[in-house]
RNA sequence: GGGCCUGUAGCUUAGUCAGGUAGAGCGACGGACUCUUAAUCCGUCGGUCGCGGGUUCGAACCCCGUCAGGCCCGCCA
C-alpha cells in the first residue's frame, strides 16, 4: 500500500473527520524542500479523501515568528527588526532594504512577500490549502484558551520540556513570549503573571505587560505547536525530521497537548530534500532551487511524482540534470502501463503486488487534479528533448509526432515542450542529452574501424556528396551504404554516429542532418576517411 | 554524552511493523528493427542485504555490538 494510503487507513480508525495540517515560517525565499512539507500533507489529504474520509487540509503560516537575524539577502537596516514578528515588518525591496511605502500603504509585509509567490506555485501543482495565519489567530484570540492553560501550568510545562527534551530551562523561562513596547520578542524577561497579563522587563529595562488574549506576544514554539493542534483540531501532521527526533518538539508537544485536553495528531516524519552533489539546501549559500524556478523546468505532475514515489523517510537528492530525465521518463512509462490489469494477475507474488500498488498510488497522487486521469503527455522526456533540439519551431515538433488540427497536441504536451525549451536553455540541461555535431571524431575510434566499416564510410561519403539534400534521400543513403555490401544498416548508423558525434549510438540521424549544411557534413566524413588507416 | 533516521545489484530502490528460497525500474551487455527519432521489442548478466556476533529448523527482517552518513537534545522551523 502506498505510504499516503497507510496513513489514511490509520486515520480512518480514529474517525471520519480530519484536519491535516502543514506549516512553514516564511522567513526567506521558499525552496523545493518546503514543497515536500506541503505535498506530503496534501497527498495524505487526498489519500484520506479517497478512503472516504472528510478532510480539511490547512497550511499554517507562522508569520508570528520573529526575524532571527539579518539574512544575506537583507540590508543591514533590518537589524533593527530582529526579534520583530515577520508579519509585522516591511518586506524587502529589490535592494533588500525595507519597503516602507508598500508596508504603510497596503500592509505589504515581510511574511506575505515570501509567502505569496509560493502560494502561486502551489496552485500550479494543484495544491490549494486553507491558509491559517498565526499572527491573525493570536490577535483574534484563537490561542487565548491554550495560552491561559499554558501560563497557569507553567511548572508542568517546564517539567515536560525538561524531562522529554533533556534540557534545562532557565529560571526566568515562562511559557509566553511577550512583545515589548517596540514590538520585539527578543531580550524580554517575564517578571510575573496575573491573568490575562504577563508582566515583563525588556532589554532596555522598560517594564510592561502583555495581554495573552490579545496576541501581545506569542507562545514559544514548543507550546505554540500543540496549541495549534488543540484549537484547530489537527488530527494529522507531516513534519520534518528535525521536529521528529526523539526529545524534539513533537515529543514534548504530544504531552503538552494533553494539558490542553487534546490528543496529538497522527505524525509522519519526512526527510529533507537536498541538491545533488551540493549538500543541504540553504538560501544563504545560494544553494537552492526555488519552487518557481523548479516549475519552469519541471512539469508539475513530475514534481509531485518525485515526492509521491519516495517514501517520506527517504532523503531525496534533487537534480535538474539526468535524474530529472529518468524521473520524468519513469513517470511516463508508469502512466502508459495498465497497472490495474497487471495487478489482476493471480500469479503475482505478494512482493510484486505491493510494488505495483505503490506505483499505482504514486501515479494517482501525482495528477494535478484529484480523481483526474494521470497527466501523461505520452511522449518521453528523452524523445521530447530531441525534438525540441532538432525542430526549430513547435509546429515541426507536432508534425513529427503525427499531431495536426484534427488531432491536436494536448495542453500538457504544449506545456511540456515550453518547459523543455526553457530547460535546454538553462545550465541544468545535461550535456549528454545535448545534440551536437563534433568537429573532429576521436581518432582512436576511427582507427578501430573494421574493413566493413571503412568500406561503408567510403560508400556513405560518396553517396552523401552526390545526393539531393532531403530527408528521405539522406536516410536511404545511410541504409544503402551498408546494404550495398550486404550488411545491416545498423553498421552504417554506427559509423555515422562515431564520425559526427563521437559515440556509438545516437538519435535518428536524417532529420538532424537535413538541417545542416551538406558540404560541411561531407567534408567531415571525408576527414574521418583520411584518419581511418 | 543521550536518542532518532538511513545503509540491499553500477544507480534509484521494494521488502524490515506480522522471520519462510532476495523483487523491481534504470543502466550495462547481446539480439531484432532504422517503416515516429538516445525510441521500441526480445533476451542476458548483475546482490556475502554496511560489518561482527546471538536467538531460531530457518534472519535483509528479531536481539546485542560495531562502522559510515544525516538529524535532534541550543525558543530553532
Amino acid at each position: 500500500m502506498h505510504w499516503a494510503d497507510v496513513i489514511a487507513l490509520n486515520l480512518s480508525r480514529r474517525g471520519t473527520k480530519h484536519i491535516v495540517s502543514t506549516g512553514i515560517t516564511p522567513s526567506g525565499e521558499f525552496h523545493i524542500g518546503h514543497l515536500r512539507e506541503i505535498l506530503t500533507g496534501e497527498m495524505i489529504s487526498r489519500a484520506a479523501k479517497d478512503a472516504g474520509l472528510e478532510v480539511d487540509f490547512i497550511f499554517i503560516v507562522d508569520d508570528a515568528d520573529p526575524l532571527r537575524r539579518v539574512y544575506p539577502f537583507l540590508d543591514e537596516e533590518y537589524s533593527k527588526y530582529i526579534g520583530h514578528q515577520i508579519g509585522n515588518i516591511p518586506a524587502p525591496n529589490a535592494e533588500g532594504k525595507p519597503d516602507y511605502e508598500r508596508f504603510n500603504e497596503n500592509g505589504w509585509n515581510y511574511a506575505d512577500h515570501f509567502l505569496n509567490p509560493f502560494l502561486d506555485a502551489l496552485k500550479t501543482i494543484g495544491v490549494r490549502p486553507r491558509i491559517v495565519k498565526n499572527l491573525e489567530s493570536y490577535s483574534s484570540g484563537m490561542f487565548s484558551e491554550c495560552s491561559k492553560i499554558a501560563c497557569d501550568n507553567a511548572d508542568k510545562i517546564r517539567e515536560i520540556i525538561e524531562r522529554v527534551s533533556g534540557r534545562e530551562l532557565s529560571d526566568s523561562w515562562f511559557p509566553w513570549s511577550p512583545l515589548d513596547s517596540s514590538g520585539s520578542l527578543e531580550g524580554v524577561t517575564v517578571t510575573g503573571y496575573d491573568f490575562p497579563l504577563v508582566h515583563f522587563i525588556d532589554s532596555k529595562g522598560n517594564k510592561g505587560s502583555s495581554d495573552i488574549t490579545k496576541g501581545e506576544g506569542k507562545l514559544p514554539w514548543r507550546i505554540d505547536w500543540p496549541a495549534k493542534w488543540a484549537w484547530i483540531g489537527v488530527t494529522c501532521e507531516a513534519f520534518g525530521k528535525d521536529h521528529g527526533a526523539s526529545g524534539g518538539s513533537y515529543d514534548t508537544g504530544k504531552e503538552i497537548c494533553q494539558l490542553f485536553g487534546y490528543d496529538a495528531p497522527q505524525p509522519l516524519v519526512y526527510e529533507w530534500i537536498s541538491l545533488k552533489g551540493k549538500g543541504a539546501m540553504s538560501s544563504s549559500s545560494g544553494n537552492t532551487i526555488g519552487p518557481m524556478e523548479a516549475l519552469e523546468l519541471v512539469p508539475p505532475e513530475i514534481l509531485r511524482f518525485l515526492i509521491a514515489e519516495s517514501k517520506p523517510s527517504k532523503a531525496i537528492e534533487f537534480d535538474a540534470g539526468m535524474s530529472l530525465v529518468n524521473l520524468a521518463d519513469e513517470y511516463e512509462r508508469s502512466c502508459a502501463r495498465d497497472l490495474t490489469l497487471e495487478l489482476s494477475d493471480e500469479s503475482l507474488s505478494r512482493r510484486r503486488k505491493v510494488q505495483l500498488e505503490d506505483l499505482m498510488g504514486a501515479v494517482r497522487l501525482s495528477s494535478i487534479e484529484r480523481n483526474s486521469k494521470s497527466d501523461s503527455s505520452n511522449v518521453s522526456f528523452r524523445h521530447l528533448a530531441l525534438l525540441a533540439q532538432t525542430k526549430s519551431n513547435d509546429q515541426l515538433v507536432w508534425d513529427s509526432l503525427g499531431l495536426n488540427s484534427s488531432n491536436p497536441p494536448s495542453s500538457i504536451l504544449i506545456d511540456r515542450l515550453e518547459k523543455m525549451r526553457t530547460w535546454i536553455e538553462s545550465p541544468h540541461f545535461p550535456e549528454e542529452m545535448r545534440i551536437k555535431i563534433i568537429k573532429q571524431a576521436p581518432v582512436e575510434m576511427l582507427q578501430n574501424f573494421s574493413d566493413d566499416e571503412k568500406l561503408v564510410l567510403a560508400n556513405l561519403t560518396e553517396m552523401l556528396e552526390n545526393c539531393s539534400w532531403d530527408l528521405d534521400t539522406i536516410a536511404s543513403c545511410i541504409v544503402d551504404s551498408a546494404k550495398s555490401i550486404e550488411k545491416s544498416p545498423r553498421l552504417a548508423y554506427g559509423v555515422s554516429y562515431i564520425c559526427l558525434m563521437g559515440a556509438k549510438k545516437g538519435p535518428r540521424l536524417a532529420p538532424i542532418l537535413v538541417e545542416l549544411n551538406q558540404q560541411e557534413i561531407v567534408n567531415q566524413f571525408r576527414l574521418c576517411l583520411e584518419n581511418v588507416n
